[in-house]
RNA sequence: GGCGGCGUAGCUCAGUUGGUUAGAGCAGGGGAAUCAUAAUCCCAAGGUCCGCGGUUCGAAUCCGUGCGCCGCCA
């Protein structure tokens, strides 16, 4: 099954992050860099590949966020799809199409796999109790009430759970229940609605056998994904709200209800496809992509979205009838961080204000800085943990230091001693052809690495040419030999350039300026690829620099980190500025 | 309470299906070099692989159990 090269195109997404605030890195490290890595290392191999995101722009949080400014939700996802748009622009996140749900195509894709679903005997519509404010005359959803603890007294438990001791109860137990949004804290009254609900445990089987049949996927996913599949009831996918996609049901209970947020939010990667071909005057041309059994879908997503990827969404899908299922879900741990005065660890989260935005680090930090070091300390199998010191030490001391000064001397030395030209190479010894071996063996390393989704060891492959190649240049001493011996010298610095040159190839999914900047350097191109496929760049990667290939004036391309300005950073940081 | 993930050097982590003496990077110690972004290279040191019990010729790895951290569900 997930044998890529029986793939004939790969489809990717990134999590539709929530219209309702800036992102932050721990989003980044978890789905969107990933995804990015991947999308570009498939294409660069010529592979055909769409990396499908947006933002998810509905739902009862947005609405109270445009009641607590006094504008409208309009206006809300107006602004934070435009921050967050040009956030992921700045950390070179390559969608090919960043959409949003709000757009008029979604509703109807939307309502096209609600009826689906619904003709397919997998909807029920149910009467039950929900809280409501007379006073703003709403309902009052998921945790928009608070009360008493009926268990342990905790104050801000909500409508039906507490957080404090994790006690469930009926909403009526709840205690002095209070509404909990802007303007209102009036005491809501419990009033009788209908909702509409779809029978998750209908597909059963059908995603026992999806899951059985990926044991190559992460633990962490596989874990949480089965844990819902043995218990699964009827979900509700509908809420009491005029923000979001209108129910397409000649139902009178349907008027002032819409989809819940977490039904429409997935069904935007099957939206955003559509509009990107239909931007392309290719009104079919999404369908290859979901329906195609050639076709591989991959989702990359943070641990909290699992069940939703793992198990809900791809019901949706199986409901349809004719859509290909993911072939992998890509779900990654939590970023932490790290806080410098206690030495401890702690969630991000925004009353503590210890969240980092990617508008604020972005316009901080260069962009390779930035995906250099999230990838090195990505999530994958447990949680991590952002820490200024060791954000200063891995970008300093291995893309700076170990490969950044090697290209650096490598290219200098080259460029002072052979006229600009990479020299032509004399008879080759065991360490040359050694180093060169040493070419093909760590790309396809690291080929395999991002094949497995295993990022940080593909990094760290990466990294370790640079180490073999600093260890080549100290032992042939070109410094020494060019005194006396020009021809073993032009051989070195030979060698020195094919490795350059796959350096160049290999640091391109994961820090593509750099990538771009050397590849200028060095003439040499790198193919952008795309939906249609292209040339294969990675493997070009190992043909190397022909001798006499003419080299452009060497520049530094990862300037090191000063400490003092981190420092200035962090204690902005500390003091909650970071958002 | 049920389930899942994790526990390896001072720190961050690798350790594929059980197989020589458990590895790497960083930090700390010693040395070399001076082409380069003061960047590099070499050497030594550093571990009760969370504890206990079991399977096996052999366990960091498999089984049981206890402890600790994180999370999901109830």
């Amino acid at each position: 099954m997930s044998a890529e090269s029986t793939f004939e195109r790969t489809i990717i997404t990134g999590a539709l992050p929530y219209a309702n605030g800036h992102i932050h890195l721990g989003h980044i490290a978890g789905a969107y860099l990933p995804a990015d890595i991947f999308a570009r290392f498939k294409r660069l191999c010529g592979h055909p590949m769409l990396y499908i995101c947006g933002s998810d722009e509905y739902g009862v949080p947005i609405t109270l966020t445009a009641l607590k400014e006094g504008i409208s939700p309009q206006e809300v996802i107006d602004r934070y799809h435009a921050a967050n748009d040009e956030s992921f622009a700045k950390l070179g996140i390559s969608f090919d199409i960043y959409g949003r749900t709000s757009w008029p195509i979604h509703t109807d894709t939307t309502q096209t796999f609600f009826l689906n679903l619904y003709n397919g005997g997998h909807i029920e519509k149910r009467e039950m109790e929900l809280w409501y404010s007379e006073q703003s005359d709403r309902f009052l959803p998921d945790r928009y009430v608070r009360g008493t603890c009926p268990k342990c007294g905790f104050e801000e438990a909500t409508g039906d759970e507490c957080e404090n001791c994790g006690a469930q109860y009926s909403a009526n137990d709840l205690i002095g229940p209070k509404a909990n949004i802007p303007g209102d804290c009036s005491t809501p009254i419990l009033k009788k609605t209908v909702h509409w609900f779809l029978r998750l445990q209908d597909f059963t089987g059908q995603l026992k056998t999806w899951l059985d049949g990926h044991p190559e996927w992460r633990a962490n996913v596989k874990g949480i994904a089965y844990s819902w599949v043995e218990d699964l009831r009827a979900r509700c996918i509908t809420r009491d709200t005029d923000w979001g996609v209108p129910i397409p049901l000649d139902d009178a209970d349907a008027a002032g209800k819409r989809f819940y947020v977490w039904f429409d939010n997935a069904i935007g990667y099957v939206t955003n496809t559509r509009q990107y071909y239909l931007d392309r005057g290719e009104p079919d041309g999404w369908q290859r992509w979901w329906k195609d059994p050639a076709s591989r879908l991959i989702h990359f997503i943070g641990k909290d979205n699992v069940p939703f990827h793992a198990v809900m969404f791809p019901t949706y899908l199986m409901g349809q009838g004719d859509y290909i299922l993911a072939d992998n879900v890509v779900g990654n741990e939590y970023l932490n961080i790290l806080n410098r005065e206690t030495g401890k660890t702690e969630k991000g989260s925004k009353s503590k204000g210890n969240m980092i935005s990617v508008r604020w680090f972005t316009s901080r930090f260069s962009t390779d800085a930035i995906r250099y070091y999230l990838c090195a300390i990505m999530p994958e199998s447990r949680d991590a943990a952002f820490d200024w010191d060791e954000f200063f030490n891995r970008y300093n001391g291995e893309l700076s230091n170990v490969v950044g000064n090697f290209i650096h001397r490598s290219l200098t030395m080259t460029v002072k001693n052979f006229a600009g030209q990479v020299p032509v190479p004399g008879p080759l010894d065991d360490e040359d052809r050694a180093m060169l071996a040493a070419i093909p063996d760590q790309l396809d390393g690291i080929a395999e690495a991002l094949e497995n989704f295993r990022f940080r060891q593909a990094l760290e492959r990466f990294i370790d040419l640079g180490r073999k190649a600093n260890v080549y240049f100290d032992g042939k001493q070109p410094w020494v030999t060019r005194k006396m011996d020009p021809e073993r010298t032009a051989t070195t610095l030979y060698v020195c350039c094919q490795v350059v040159r796959a350096l160049c190839t290999a640091m391109a999914p994961f820090v593509p300026d750099g990538a771009n900047r050397l590849a200028g350097i060095l003439g040499v191109a790198l193919p952008q690829g795309g939906p249609e496929g292209g040339a294969d760049g990675w493997n070009a990667g190992k043909d190397g620099l022909p001798a006499g290939a003419p080299l452009q004036e060497p520049e530094v391309l990862f300037p090191k980190l000063d400490k003092d300005y981190l420092a200035e950073c962090a204690g902005a940081h500390m003091r909650g500025e970071a958002f």
